[in-house]
DNA sequence: CAGTGGTCTAGACCACAAG
DNA sequence: TTGTGGTCTAGACCACTGG
């Protein structure tokens, strides 16, 4: 909170911001170059630039070589989601974490999940059904298959004592993922695990990582009734 | 895809990215300070810190004055997602959007929304109910209450030409906010708008935005089946 | 107190793209 | 061709905070 006296980056942001809110600058339009600004500001260049660049990042501004740098006209925002390691986000609401391995078999995945994880015909991966609890009772249902053929020590990890989850982002850091959320009404296994009634809505999401285009894992999360999943705007 | 040869900040980034999935910079482990690196990659103490800012704020290091800078022991992934409007959204896949305000009433709202919108007892907000349509099949029933003490001007616009949504991402740019994901069974009201079954599960997003601590709006978004929001790690 | 990151500067060169 | 943003530098001072 120091340095936002008068020539620091952050008060030429918010400055900017706030023309943008006040519609001093209009949805569209062009605003002066880094090189006026600067001189506006009576500070250097890179100062101006270092805060357009943030408003930039923020989605407010669209900024060209040459093109100049204009309001965008739908200010895009976005929003930021902090993926926590599920044990975290129990204990973070002061509930015990633990989990049961269910199933853990190594064998020929369905189609879909060979594309996602990128495998070619015939290759096996292994496949683990897990139940996480909170405070022993259930809190979400987990369907993963993980690329042994990638990760040949996955195979030789014990899952019953460490979660897949923590143990895949300690040992295979991955360089891209996507990631799917969606409902869906609990089938007759998922309800049962989750002790629940079959046909309830539950919130699912599905995860796929990779490192440099290899798959890594493929999980599906079913979580019990009344999830809700926060972001900050 | 120019300044990547040799001593530009991206290639710095993807060397220190590369050491830290390699291993050889472990989680929990300091790292040289911004000086040792800049010899060693020979540039300026400048062009590292924008490298080692850009690798801070994806998460996977943590900077500290004077404690220096350690490799992240949970490297806790985010994931953006850019808001759409959902007119885009629905025109980004080749489908006709349209919409119906079904409902549009100044009352006294609930004590929850009240809450959300941080206004006092007694005082009035406008309720909109709106269908948002694909290619004129439901896509999407959205509740909305706009707080028009705040926002005078939201009580005159005519929200069946333009929807609340748009309206509002051009005429209140908001400062904060929050997003809740959540999946509920359909209830008889919505099951019959979307023209599913009640009991069916949809994928519910609640969101509430504010300007500077005023509420402008809180909209709760229920999705036919099969929608599905795709986030990039 | 002193080491480390955070920021600013003044100037330079470059990359890109609009006209 | 030329204006605009993107980046790098060498050096400086400051702010935070661990020891």
């Amino acid at each position: 909170m120091s340095p936002s006296e008068a020539n620091s980056w952050q008060h030429i942001q918010s400055e900017v911001l706030e023309r943008i809110r006040s519609r001093q600058w209009k949805p569209g339009e062009l605003i002066p170059n880094e090189t006026d600004l600067a001189k506006e500001f009576g500070c250097a260049r890179a100062t101006v630039n270092r805060a357009l660049r943030a408003v930039a990042d923020a989605g407010w501004i669209d900024r060209r070589r040459k093109a100049g740098t204009r309001v965008a006209t739908f200010p895009e925002r976005k929003a930021v989601l902090s993926i926590p390691v599920i044990r975290k986000e129990i204990e973070a609401k002061g509930q015990d974490y633990s989990h049961d391995l269910l199933h853990s078999v190594t064998r020929l995945p369905p189609a879909e999940v060979s594309r996602r994880l990128n495998l070619a015909d015939g290759i096996k991966a292994l496949e683990l059904h897990t139940l996480h609890l909170a405070d022993n009772k259930p809190h979400a249902y987990e369907e993963r298959w993980i690329n042994v053929d990638f990760l040949p020590e996955a195979a030789k990890a014990d899952f019953t004592t460490i979660s897949a989850n923590e143990w895949l982002v300690t040992n295979a850091p991955f360089t891209e993922g996507e990631l799917v959320f969606s409902a869906a009404n609990a089938a007759a296994k998922e309800a049962k695990l989750l002790n629940i009634e079959t046909g309830t809505a539950i919130f699912t999401a599905s995860r796929t990582t990779s490192h440099d285009g290899n798959g890594i894992t493929a999980v599906r999360l079913m979580f019990t009734p009344g999830y809700q999943l926060h972001m900050a705007i």
